[in-house]
DNA sequence: CGAAAAACATTCCTAGTAGGAACATGACTA
DNA sequence: TAGTCATGTTCCTACTAGGAATGTTTTTCG
């Protein structure tokens, strides 16, 4: 019971709101299943930690008690705690939130191409427009595992927000934006 | 002339388009300059470096002779050169891009939130308004001094991404929105 | 069946990043 | 004229990204 406050990370606790999505499942989670959760969910809000990461940050909810492993021989199976549904509402409610950080690799080219003339702004895009439709094949990937309409609404913003930016350039984008349009 | 290809980060390649930005000043500018031109831009699209990373990507761009420091007792003032504008614009071109992160703490916790019942969600909006409200402020200001659209609606995204997706809770969202907006 | 491949599970490693403290130096200001 | 504030650069530490390495178990399929 050492009451150290270990201050655990916002991935941290992301990873117990996972454990908690998955509290009905007696068995628990092992650290593999949660990269691969991580990979499908948290990852387009926060980060998919690392594996080794995860695997760390489970033993920190551990030691702190939000998170339990059931004995077995097999793997270790983590599972939530009832303090640690507690301190996830907590946290939801009264933990710090920081600065929100979108690292864009499109919108920085947009940025950083402010001064070429908008045509070479369009070939930019051009050059990126397979990317733009991978990023989006690969969400409605999360899509239909996910039914939800969250990841969708994502999707469209990551999509479309760069192109949005030009939007004054209309001649130029237009046509890119159907042609991302028609890959749907 | 050692072409060792030293592979620079896309960090890197962003200073050096703040150091295109500002290639009218034959003085150059300082790392502590290109810092605070860092938080006020590249902060939106990809991070604000450490200062400590700044120098050494400065560094590392000199190695590679995209940028030079112009001789003088004082501070290292760096500039782009040439071949640093040309090789800018092939990065952005055809430079690789990679998937963009969004880390947006509020988001995160109303993914987190999905199995709490809607009023929570919204005592949960609640706790973050003033949040919210100041991350707004400061993006008010980074509008006042590009004078520029990209800006606002990166914050309006930001601002109102998290809430859009509980529109459908419109009871309770709706009373939250009023109050973000009258703040404007 | 038996070998190969794939999935599962965990640990380990390395370069890079965050985030600022520490340390200088001038310069303005009460 | 000491004190704080802006400039300028380096240093340090903990953490993170990203995946390689290493086993083990389960599937696949010739």
């Amino acid at each position: 019971m050492s009451m150290a406050k270990p201050e655990l990370s916002t991935t941290a606790y992301a990873l117990l709101g996972l454990l908690v999505f998955d509290r009905e499942n007696p068995e628990g989670m092992t650290g593999y299943e949660l990269k691969q959760r991580a990979d499908f969910t948290l990852r387009y809000y926060w980060v998919s930690p690392a594996m080794s990461q995860i695997y760390t940050e489970l033993r920190k909810l551990a030691d702190a008690g939000l998170a339990e492993t059931a004995p077995s021989d097999g793997p270790a199976r983590y599972r939530v705690t009832g303090l640690g549904e507690e301190q996830l509402q907590i946290w939801l409610f009264h933990g710090e939130v920081g600065f929100p950080i979108l690292k864009h690799p499109v919108a920085l080219r947009l940025l950083m191409g402010r001064l070429s003339t908008p045509e070479r702004l369009g070939t930019m895009l051009e050059a990126h427009l397979d990317d733009l439709a991978a990023r989006r094949a690969d969400l409605q990937g999360v899509r239909d595992m996910l039914g939800d309409e969250h990841q969708v609404r994502y999707a469209a913003m990551v999509a479309d927000w760069g192109l949005a930016y030009y939007d004054s350039e209309a001649s130029i984008v237009t046509g890119l934006r159907e042609r991302l349009d028609g890959m749907d």
